[in-house]
DNA sequence: GAAGTGATGTGACTTGGTAACATCACCATA
DNA sequence: TATGGTGATGTTACCAAGTCACATCACTTC
């Protein structure tokens, strides 16, 4: 992944043959397919882990929360995983995807996965539909619109304080929506 | 697309070749990639004119309509193109997306891009954010969720009634959130 | 009738991605 | 110590997606 991301910094994206990755890894073209499905993969993965990290703190948390209180919580354990040393990472990270149509399509799917794990963790609460569906798409996008200022490097705030206070907005914004 | 959609429900997505497509056209591989960025892209063809369709009916929307009202009024723009007679095309559309994780990812792009676009018309009616993207992925949800209950063949109703009820429905459901 | 234009065909090429088989390190147990 | 199993990697060959340069052909326009 590090060889990845330096190689599309250095050379672009489409320049970048899977064998020059997998090159200056010290492995071979074959051993990276066994590693990410395809190309793409190497700047997404790792996401079985955050789905881990949402349902599991929607599974934990208490009996009488809202809704929108057990999604607040599932995003505080997932952006706890975010610590600042990886801050460069997303930076880097952005322009590459910004880029490139393909990796917006992977990003794009990710994003609707993760918010599904969400609705799925919320209905074996007893959430029913569309109410499940929505707070969780709500604090993805909260997610996402957070971790976009997170990456700016001028941004001092950690990601969780960034995704509460953005989820809030989020919240007001929608009651005003009438 | 008629002959891709054909191959693809005789003998699966990833069987067919795109030059097995162009063969039936009539065609060469090079002709389908001129008129297809991809092999996925014969399936999803046409968004250009359904952006239109929607970024239209939002700034001929009244001045004084809501943002949601606005989004209603480009939602019944869009849906009207969806003819009964189209809806078989939806019935046999489905399966194939969602069989392959290729084709799910492009569907995720172009729903994301039909809220943009339609986030950008409310921009340019005054609305701010967060709103105008609330109110635009509002729609869309309720469009794809009305879409899917469509492609039904069991279903009877028209498009645009049921996108219109599933918006009501997630409106509704949005106001007992908190 | 000459020249321009747009759509298509041809053939060669790169690269993403897969599959079959071989190798090697490591570990367990007889 | 030997034997065999297992998991990760390498080798080789292959297929199909996607690109490019060049040729052709129909059709228009002056």
């Amino acid at each position: 992944m590090r060889a990845a991301l330096e190689l599309f910094t250095e050379q672009g994206y489409d320049a970048t043959t899977v064998n020059e990755i997998a090159d200056r890894a010290g492995l071979t073209k074959t051993t990276f397919f066994r590693h990410f499905r395809d190309k793409r993969e190497v700047l997404f993965a790792g996401q079985d882990t955050l789905i881990r990290l949402l349902t599991d703190a929607i599974d934990a948390a208490p009996g009488p929360a809202t809704p929108l209180e057990a999604v607040s919580a599932a995003l505080d354990a997932l952006t706890a995983a975010f610590t600042d040393d990886r801050r460069d990472v997303g930076a880097r990270l952005r322009p590459v995807i910004a880029g490139h149509t393909e990796l917006q399509e992977r990003s794009a799917l990710k994003r609707a996965k993760l918010a599904e794990a969400m609705t799925d963790a919320l209905h074996k609460r007893g959430v029913s539909e569309p109410t499940a569906s929505l707070a969780a798409e709500l604090g993805i996008r909260a997610f996402y619109d957070a971790f976009d200022q997170w990456a700016d490097p001028a941004s001092k705030r950690t990601l969780t304080e960034l995704t509460r206070r953005t989820l809030d907005e989020l919240r007001t914004a929608l009651a005003a929506l009438d």
